[in-house]
DNA sequence: TTACCCATGTAACCCGTTACATGATTTT
DNA sequence: AAAATCATGTAACGGGTTACATGGGTAA
């Protein structure tokens, strides 16, 4: 479970409760990372339970008390070790492959459709990080203890963005081909093309 | 669930048993999708309440009887229905970022290592892309029943080793910014460039 | 003889989302 | 008057992994 270990890097940046841990997300992770409040209550609960957090109460009427969790020594500890640990890539898990993989079931026509809808959806995404998100992190948000921290957000929003740039080059080369494939009435010869090694399929 | 409708569309190809789906998993869309036996056997059994597949049995002796599952009329069209709707765009869910984002809880040269570990495991899974998956596809492997099936397999593919390409780029990057960050002795003359609008950072 | 292949499954558990429950305060 | 904010949670369900259970046949 990342979502432990999440928490505790979130709260080295100050105690938080489990409010403001998810506005914590929402407002600076959410392009790689998000958690629903109902995840992340009891998941502080166990936090606790473990001795990585400590719970102090701060006692509100007409409103429930608030839990705020600070990190305890071993809680530093826990963190600093699994953020060292070394961890298997991560495995790309998209549906939208499925319904490309098995494309020769339908026509050309209405592949290409689904390509371009695709293909906006993630245009529209890359085009909010690259506007309110940079906004927000140029600004300096609450959410920034340090200038060098700064730096390790933007990364993280770079990997992002450029997960979606390859998306969207991808779903761009795919239509060319697909029309292409059309018009030349069989896909022996892009298949050829793909296959021999043109500019884009070396390793980098 | 994607699940059934990635095995509705298996079984467009003819008709198998738990088993051999598990194969063709293995065999031909392991680069973006994956699924256990434990995970197979209770959705076919669903597919089937759902009147999507048929079974039949073929007796065996000195082993488990053979239950071969083959789509229905109607598992045939709820396929149909399922690959020509769209569907909203995958977010990114990548537990390093969470590393990455709290980057300056550690040293640089620390994080560097984890760079490089990191963008070593992601090239070695290209590597493989590049090589064994190519060559099953250019082969002609089982799993393929037209030619035209084959370039859809090649785009999924290519889907994959774009993800990596662009990680592996990300990661290099990453490393040399943060090798600059650590002479120049301040975050603060790379945060500039990066939100400048260096090429790199432009929609595609 | 050790290990992998064939062939079926069940049970426990983990992680995550959606819906439900409560209810005062503030903003639009 | 309606909607969003603050603040806590529980319950049900969905999807996936790991472990457990069985057991003959075949290749290293």
């Amino acid at each position: 479970m990342s979502l432990k270990h999440a928490l505790l890097g979130i709260l080295t940046v100050k105690p938080m409760t489990g409010y403001e841990l998810k506005q914590f997300f929402d407002s600076s992770v959410q392009h790689f990372w998000n958690a629903e409040l109902s995840q992340i209550y009891p998941t502080l609960k166990t936090l606790e339970e473990q001795g990585w957090v400590d719970k102090s109460v701060e006692v509100q009427d007409s409103r429930p008390n608030k839990k705020i969790y600070a990190l305890t020594d071993g809680g530093r500890d826990e963190f600093a070790r699994w953020v060292r640990q070394p961890m298997p890539a991560t495995d790309m898990r998209d549906p939208f492959m499925i319904k490309v993989f098995f494309g020769a079931e339908l026509p050309i026509e209405d592949m290409l459709i689904l390509l371009r809808r695709q293909m906006e959806e993630e245009q529209k995404i890359l085009a909010f990080s690259e506007t309110v998100l940079r906004e927000k992190i140029r600004g300096g948000s609450h959410a920034l203890h340090s200038p060098r921290q700064g730096l390790f957000w933007t990364l993280t929003l770079e990997m992002a963005n450029a997960y979606r740039r390859a998306y969207i080059e991808w779903c761009d080369r795919s239509m060319h081909l697909l029309e292409e494939s059309m018009l030349e009435g069989g896909a022996t010869a892009i298949e050829k093309r793909l296959s021999d090694g043109e500019p884009e399929l070396r390793v980098v």
